[in-house]
Parts: C-alpha cells; structure tokens; sequence
DNA sequence: AACAATACCGAAACCGGTTTCGAAATGATT
DNA sequence: AATCATTTCGAAACCGGTTTCGGTATTGTT
C-alpha cells in the first residue's frame, strides 16, 4: 500500500503525539528527569536512563523543537534574505547556494530560514523583522554592496552574520570571499597571453564591492604589463544579461572595437555575446569572451563559455562555519577567509585575428 | 555614521530586549491583560488598549515569535525540500520558486524553511524529520514522482502539504500543476503547421509523472493530425543537458533523422542543441527544437529557444493559497489547480528545409 | 434605590520543554 | 551504629507568550 513501515508488534502511531510528560507518567518519574536522561546529564543512573531512552524510542518520542528553543532561549534558525529578484534573474547561484549553507546548517542543527524581500520597502526592513521578532539567530548575507546597509543595521545591533563578499567596513564582521581581484589578473593575465592588446571589461553594478576588485585585477594585470588603460573600454553593466548587451554594443560599435571582452559575470557574458552576434563578430575568432560564475549552461552555448569559477558547495560551508563560531563565541576576533577562483577554459576565447606583438617587444 | 534611524526623542534600544512582562509591569496590568489588548480581544477598554498600544510601539516591542508561537500550538512554517542536486542544474526555477513562494507565505505570516536533502538517506527521512520534531505545519513538495514515496508518507501521516504537479494519488491531495499535456499538444502543433512531418522527443526521466503528461500530449496531437508515431524518435532525457546530447544524438544519427525535437525541458533542449551543432545540424534551419520551462537564459543563446513558459510567480502564489485553505480546514474536500504554459517563441524553430505537404493532404 | 446586565480586568492554567536546587536514598567511613 | 559523602531523583521555577474563567466595577432598568 504504502512505503511506510510500523512496527511489527505495536500499532502505528502518528508522529508527533507522545510529549515528554507522557513518557514521565509511562515510567513514573517527572518531566525534568526524564529529561535529564535523555540529554544525557551525570546524575542520571545508567538503569534509569536506559529505561528512559528505551521507553523514548519505543514510543517515537522526539521533543517538540519550539518548546525546547524557547527554554534554551535560541531560534537554532539562520535568516537568508533573497535580494529583490528583477524578472531575468540568472541566478542558479543561489539555488546552489542555499543548497550548500543549508545542507552546512544542518550539520549543526540548524535550520535555514528564507525569506524573499519585498522590493518596495527598504533593504534592511525584512532583516529588522527577523532579528525583532526573534525568529533568527543569525544572518547569512550574500552579494553585499560596498556600503551596506544591512551590515550597517546588524553591526548596529550586535546581531551575528557573515557575509559572501567584502564591504567598506569588512574590518569589524566575518567575510567569506572569492579573490575576484586574483581571478581577474588571472583572466586578463591570459588574454594578454594570447595575444590581446585591446581588452574590454563589462563590470557589475558599483556599489557591488566585488566589481570593483574585479576591475582593480582587470587594471593592474593591464599595467604590469604595460598595456594603457582605455576608458572607453570599461563600461559598466548590472550583472543581468541585458546590461551585457547594451555595454557590447558601446565597446564593439567604436572604431577600434575591442578583440577581447571581460564580463563581471556569466550571465553579463551571455548578453555580451548576443550583442556581438548580432553585431557579426565571430567568436573567439573576431572576439574572445569571458565570464565569471562557472554556471553550468555556459557549458551548452556555442561556443562554451570560458569562465572563472569557484565551488558554491565550499562557500556555502566555510561561511557557516565562520558564523557558527560566531554563535558560540560573540567575543572572538573577526575573522574572513579568501577563496581563489579558477579559470576554466572552455573555448570562448583564443587568439585575436592579427597578432600584433608589440606588448611582448616593450614589457616580456 | 549609519543610516539606522532611531527615535530623535528617546535612547537607542537595541532590539528585542522588551518582554510582555516588562510592559505589563510599566503599565502596571497583568500580562494577560496586554496580551488581549494587543490581539484586539473585546473585552478591553478603548483606553486601556490605546495606552497598551502607544507603550508597546514606544517600547518597539515584538512578541518573541518562539513563545507565541508554543502558545498557540502551530509553527506558521512551511516547509521545503530541496531535491538532491545533481552538479549540472540548471536551476534557475528552482530560486525563482522558492522567492515566490516565500513571498507568498510571508503574505499570511508564514516562513519558509528551506531543507536540503541528503543524497545517502532516503527521501522520506527528511520529511519524517520535519514532521516529527514538529518544525513546520506543512509542507510545499514540488517535482513529483508518479509512485512518490514523500506523498506516500505524508498521506500516511495526515499531515498537510500540496504539491506542484501531480500524483498517481492525486485524488488525494491538494495539487497545482502545470497543464503539460495541453503545452506539448500546442508545441507539437506548432512544429506541425510549419510543416514538419518526422518530429523527434526527448523525455524527462519516466518516474515524473510530468514527463508523461508531455509525452502524452506529444502524441496525441501527432495522431489528432494523422502522424504517425515513431517509436524510435522518442527517446528518453533525464532533465539534464547531457542526458539531452545523448538523446539528440540517438536521434540524429538515424538514417532519417527528425527535422524538429521537442524536449521536456529547457536544460535537455540545450543539450540537444550542443549536440546537434557537434553533428553538424543548423538550428533552426536543418533542425528546429523547443523546450519547456521558459528560462532567461534561454533568451540569450543563439538561436535563442523557442520554449514554454509558464509564471513561477504564480504557482507560487497558487500552492500557497492552496496551503493555506488546508491548514485552516484540513477536512475540506481536495482541491487542485491546472495552470497552463504559452508558447513563447524566440527563434530556434522554423519551417523544415524541404516542406513537405503530405499532412495538409490528409489530414487538413 | 435595588437589581440585573454588561464592561473590564486579574488570576491562573497552559503550551512543552530545560535547568536549578534541595531532599531522600544509598554507600562509604570511622 | 552514627556520620558523612555521593548518587539519584522530585519539585518547582522558568522561557514568553495565549486563553479561559471568574470576580469587581460600572452601567442600565424599573
């Protein structure tokens, strides 16, 4: 019939509806011993406790979380808040990223609480909510803009969070991040490799402090090897596909087009090779594209996309991890954690049409 | 400093700190008594209910969510279940629908707990989990299986939730489903006006019900227009781009390959599409695929998809409603809703290169 | 003015656990 | 056998709210 196997020798009951003064009265002791034994305190006999975890398990007892949180005066909850999602959201980052802090959370007993934020009030209202209501223990922030006020509201308030990324005052709460500086050198490091003297970047919003260090790896690679920066080829995008193509349209419609494009994200990068379809360029043959998320449709469009990427899985784990201490022990040290991202080459990028060796002549 | 604002008139409180009791004592009532002045009970005074009132929101105090919560004997949360990922998801619904989702519990005082799924222990076990230590009051189950042990148990249990698609005991529990028959009935007649006559499928693993309902409506508009039915031009997917290469190429390698496939989602349309370009086959010209799922990304590959689409926003909104109805009276009779998906086309279908006529002899 | 009806609030139980404290029972010591 | 230390458990407070019940104080009726 169904899958759900009872006992043999006792009738099914449905879960959930022994509490703990039943099995007090069961075994004649009160509430508070039976308690005791069950969460494993010393001065419990070893034959009372073994009746009482007997008799526990026999009856499917399991405590009623809510009633056990509130004595310990913890939520055993943490609060992820969905930034406001525009209608194209590329985002299998965060169905990947709840995931992983989830399935982290649970290691540890905790549950994972997610609640979407409604675009029309503040940022931070949905957070003052939680942390006023006492539904949370602590927050885990994701795509943090360089003056938060998210992060302003909690540091404010003494409430623990981590967050994935940096921001201005990164310096008094835990971070979790992607070197995206590194992976930028990285990226511009190997378009200059092959070839590329003419380099474009498509970057994400601003006030996104990741974009800014992504740019900063962009121009220093540039320097250290002795290519000028353009200003022309830096246009600023917003992370969404669209912005990809109106910032390839700026970059490919002037009259020395860039032969090399480097996007902020995948899906940025997406919109960019649209663009440039459209356009007519041939890539990577006319223009090579990179991108930064490792999503995996890029590896489906033609030609696969070369990216930077990084493992949300461990992301996911480190920062519940930072936050975890942070739970146990509000006193310790900030502490953050920098992971690298990697380039995976997937064919969207190669040598520009006519190599022209001058950079190699002036810096190598 | 920071752009927390606090009260120009009195102190900055850090949040939470006020209990029932504090206020009672302030004002020199029991705690009872502002507890129904606060929940608008009739047997309060005007003016003692406003004094309660202004003292609460001067005090900003919140009930503590837990203890209300224990109180009244509900959890007024919902949960959720990711499946086990696999590492190539192309999940952009699945963020999507945990925002609307979420956005529509919030509207009812609901949150949303988001669980992960162990991919070693049984599917149940988190269910039974949840049910047990009594953490939600029901539950959102979305990708059903036909035979679905999650339903199995929680049908077992009584325990309330209502799924995004149907069940082999459907007629047992509250659904809301996407009319996939009718979507493939219209993408087959489509493909059929254009005047394609050998059109190849790519299902979803046969477990979801869902990937039948398609193949069914697959066939029966082929029927309805005197088509026959090719065993071999269907093939079977696993809802993933790579179980898409390897249908497309079971299809394309055959003497007579299919001038059109259809595919049961967005993530096997890309698939074939990449294998289809490996073989040589020119989209939409010498090969015209759809998908299903509607995916922003879709919009941005070349050709961009043709696929169906439906609104995530409103399934979410649709199964909390339904949710809902069933937590406030769970004897009510079983209910469902079938919401149905437009063709939205984009590019990567279009007339076979040798249109052939036959159908339109016969059949029109 | 006496009486019934109504408005309003206090007292206390309750939700289901945890934890502190003290007392009884047991065992060890002299 | 009396004393003391230990082991083991019961009693009760507590977490922070909600809800029922009953008793005054007030109002309305004749």
């Amino acid at each position: 019939m169904n899958d759900v196997k009872a006992g043999p020798e006792e009738e099914w009951v449905k879960s959930g509806e022994v509490r703990i003064s039943d099995l007090a009265a069961e075994l004649g002791l009160t509430k508070g011993t039976v308690s005791r034994a069950l969460n494993g305190y010393e001065d419990i006999s070893k034959k009372t406790r073994k009746r009482v975890m007997e008799a526990a398990t026999k009856r499917g007892y399991v405590p009623t979380t809510q009633a056990r949180r509130l004595a310990m005066g913890l939520t055993e909850t943490i609060g992820l808040v969905l930034p406001p999602m525009p209608s194209q959201p590329v985002n299998t980052f965060v169905s990947e990223f709840i995931n992983s802090v989830s399935a982290a959370l649970h290691l540890h007993g905790y549950d994972l609480l997610v609640h979407s934020a409604n675009s029309e009030e503040s940022e931070v209202e949905p957070y003052r909510r939680l942390v006023q209501s006492r539904k949370v223990d602590g927050f885990i922030i994701f795509r943090t803009n360089e003056k938060d006020p998210r992060v302003n509201y909690l540091l404010n308030e003494g409430f623990p969070f981590v967050t994935h990324g940096r921001t201005a005052r990164m310096a008094e709460h835990d971070w979790f991040d992607i070197d995206g500086e590194k992976a930028f050198r990285d990226a511009t490091s190997h378009l200059i490799k092959l070839g590329h003297q003419r380099i474009g970047f498509v970057g994400g919003g601003k006030e996104f402090f990741s974009a800014q260090l992504r740019l900063k790896g962009f121009r220093t690679m540039l320097e250290e090897c002795c290519l000028e920066n353009v200003p022309s080829l830096e246009q600023p995008g917003d992370l969404t596909g669209q912005g990809g193509e109106i910032a390839a349209q700026n970059l490919l419609k002037q009259t020395r087009p860039p032969t090399a494009i480097l996007c902020a994200n995948d899906a940025t990068a997406l919109g960019v090779m649209k663009a440039a379809r459209e356009l007519g360029f041939n890539i990577p043959e006319e223009l090579s594209v990179i991108g930064y998320d490792g999503i995996a449709l890029g590896a489906y469009i033609d030609p696969p996309l070369t990216t930077l990427t990084f493992s949300i899985e461990e992301s996911g784990k480190e920062m519940v991890n930072l936050l975890m201490r942070r739970l146990k022990n509000p006193d310790l040290p900030v502490i953050s954690k920098l992971a690298s991202a990697i380039l995976k080459l997937r064919g969207s990028e190669g040598p520009p049409s006519s190599i022209q060796n001058k950079y190699m002549e002036n810096c190598l």
